[in-house]
DNA sequence: GTCTATAGTTGGATAGAC
DNA sequence: GTCTATCCAACTATAGAC
């Protein structure tokens, strides 16, 4: 009834499928759901997309793999690293508190990835894309605390990636929150040993 | 045709089901190929399980979470903490890249243990049984090298795992072999300045 | 106890009316 | 461009022969 752009269309196939996966799981956004959820028919679908595979390819493009881009907009403009760290943690742990569902479709795309041969380029660019932010947000945090890092960013933000995701898992599975949240916070203190004043 | 006590007939289904989860991944363990790599028919899998979920806690119990077990037999009688760690993390290094499909498949069930309230128990069960042998790997480690943790062993051992998985997790999805390897091998240099002498 | 046969569902994909 | 109708494949589950 409501004609629309192939473009625009597509765009609300994928916000439509985005709501099936975070709410019900990555297996739920079946083509059928999909449609049903954006209240079009089965065929609308088929007709945007050349199939399913490609549904979920534009799906993945639209999952955030992580919250450092949330947690560097709420970097304060000067601060002590130890201060600057701590409301770090903060702000990550309020966004993965309040996007649970978030966070577990992100852990299940990635895991797709790691079999579904046409999802597995998705996965990595994502998890390229999560380090370079979180180089930006290592970058940043010491710029406006004034240190520097005492040890190469590269394997550093590999570290951060790995505690992070590590801890998200953990939390999921147990729903620990001040075992997940000490956690983090001492890894912000481990990662504040780590600059000298500049 | 050939008979066998349920027992041992559920023993075989499950080794079956660990094959094809290990690999094809968990969603390809459908209650149709399981049997098939069983080599019985499809009625006879029904009648040694209840229904599918069954079968998959079954299996879920059967994978193993972790590789700690291995390590702790690898450990040393008698060495630093430094070499004793670093033996460690090479013991558990090798076990990762010869099983690679075995971590994929521990990685989906805790997945599914996120969504499917059929396996959330047993996933939650294997990961405190990760932390418990954990703990035990942390307590033998300090003692062949006669030395004593500083922090409270709980968290620490949470660190370890979150560090684990984390580097896991990154290793599956970038293959980037001496980075996970460098990583794991920075968190053993961490763990070592968190020892002193007894 | 084990097998074949089949019911009943779900989901991907397409054809054809409008 | 959109919808209905339909096909086909794969899956879980059960009934009933042997």
């Amino acid at each position: 009834m409501n004609r629309m752009p192939v473009a625009d269309r597509r765009q609300q196939l994928v916000g439509a499928a985005l709501t099936v996966a975070r709410t019900h799981g990555i297996d739920a956004a079946t083509v059928r759901a999909v449609a049903t959820q954006a209240g079009v028919s089965l065929g609308v679908v088929h007709y945007c997309f050349e199939d399913k595979s490609e549904l979920l390819r534009a799906l993945a493009q639209k999952v955030p793999g992580d919250a450092s881009a949330q947690v560097i907009d709420a970097l304060p403009d000067d601060a002590t690293i130890v201060d600057a760290l701590t409301l770090a943690v903060e702000t990550l742990w309020r966004s993965m508190r309040e996007n649970r569902d978030a966070r577990i479709l992100s852990h299940e795309l990635t895991v797709a990835g790691l079999r579904d041969d046409d999802l597995t380029d998705i996965v990595q660019t994502q998890y390229a894309h999560s380090r370079a932010t979180g180089e930006l947000f290592l970058t940043r945090i010491a710029d406006v605390s004034q240190v520097e890092w005492t040890v190469p960013l590269g394997p550093l933000c590999r570290s951060m990636i790995a505690v992070v995701d590590g801890y998200s898992l953990a939390w999921l599975v147990d729903g620990d929150d001040e075992a997940a949240r000490g956690g983090l916070h001492g890894y912000a203190r481990y990662l504040a040993g780590l600059t000298r004043p500049v």
